[in-house]
DNA sequence: TGCATTTTTCTTGTCGACAAGAAGAATGCA
DNA sequence: TGCATTCTTCTTGTCGACAAGAAAAATGCA
């Protein structure tokens, strides 16, 4: 049923779920209140998803996060950045810059108000609404499945500012906002790969540091 | 199970279960011999890939092929060419190469004897052995899934040349592999797009001529 | 006691049957 | 006859129970 896979997805994703734990369909079909057909078909499209693990006949498991080879997420994630951005630059109309506007204005009052957890989830649903107004789907289901993918690695990166985002990521999305509204795709591209390159790089040095313990999160 | 899963994709891709027919649960699970239940299974995962819609309480169908915009896709298909390709050139193994050259012998076997599903098959073939030896799970998805939903669409394309490709995109393909096996990223890049440029110009003439007949199929 | 083998005990995978919901057919009324 | 409403029929969604398979426990033998 729907409602359990959004409930699963968002308990992963929050790492309410730590990556390797065990899944139990009986236990989540009594949890639940329903019987394990419907349970089962939200885990099967979690594990299209690649959030969920299933051994043939044995357990299924949570994903785990591999800190080690996170050279291809960052990869992805800040051609994605790009790619999304430039599109956006070329291909918005207006209504989609108000949605972005307000998606900033929320971002903004998040950093304002060092909530971390909100940070997090408007700066995602920001990125967000201007790949949408790149107007490409496959590019934003890529880009959406790594913010999602992020929400679990991303989180340590906040925890490096102890919940304190610079001003600057707040200056930055101006400047983005700013050459989608002027449709300057060139400009657009380049500021979309300094501001992922720059998350990159701050998550990369933390792993590189001693940052093991938060992982036990 | 994984059988029907398989099968059915097959048959999605292939055009044998035509884009907008309807899916019936019932008649699946006698053909293959056995109840309901995984037969729903596979359908989950096949709706997870977006090739199959699924109305609720209502029938589920084949997805359709939208030829109208279909400038998102050959964007995105063009973009995985070229970094799939580049990623290549900078992180493959002497064993990668091995794969892509049988791939390559393959394709150039298809060509030779005009063979126009087998050029379909070893083609995307050929390029997803380059994508993974480029390494980016991300990055290789993707482009697998758009190949994948390629093999609706270039049909098409190879029909324009009735059944007979030219001699050129074997060439090209040499001259990927060249620049791959020679880690020259900005050229694989360079080869890649145009490559990928070639063929979404070909498809987008015979979809603004009068080519609408073919989708009869 | 140590190891191989059997048995038990879970968990997952599959089944047949029933419930729910929607589209279309049939009915009744003006 | 035309339209709204009820009823039928089909498809999908869910259920409880059983089958299969694997890990763990127990047993037997040296």
């Amino acid at each position: 049923m729907r409602i359990v896979y959004d409930v699963l997805r968002d308990e992963i994703l929050s790492l309410d779920l730590p990556p390797g734990s065990a899944i139990d369909e009986a236990g989540l079909a009594e949890r639940f209140g329903m019987s394990r057909t419907p349970i089962r078909e939200a885990l099967v499209r979690l594990a299209g998803e690649g959030l969920i693990e299933t051994l043939p006949n044995r357990s299924t498991i949570v994903s785990p996060l591999d800190f080690l080879n996170m050279r291809p997420y960052f990869d992805a994630l800040v051609l994605m950045y790009r790619v999304t951005t430039k599109l956006a630059a070329q291909r918005h109309r207006a209504a989609d810059l108000e949605v972005i506007h307000a998606w900033q204005a929320e971002f903004a009052a998040a950093v304002q108000a060092q909530d971390a957890l909100a940070m997090i989830a408007t700066n995602a649903a920001f990125h967000l609404a201007v790949a949408e107004a790149g107007r490409n789907p496959y590019f934003t289901a890529l880009f959406k499945r790594l913010l999602d993918e992020g929400r679990r690695i991303l989180r340590l990166y906040y925890q490096s500012y102890d919940d304190q985002l610079p001003q600057r990521f707040v200056d930055e999305h101006d400047a983005i906002i700013a050459a989608v509204a002027a449709r300057n795709g060139a400009e657009a591209d380049q500021l979309a790969r300094v501001h992922g390159e720059q998350v990159v790089d701050q998550v990369q040095m933390l792993l590189a540091g001693g940052m093991r313990l938060d992982l036990a999160l």
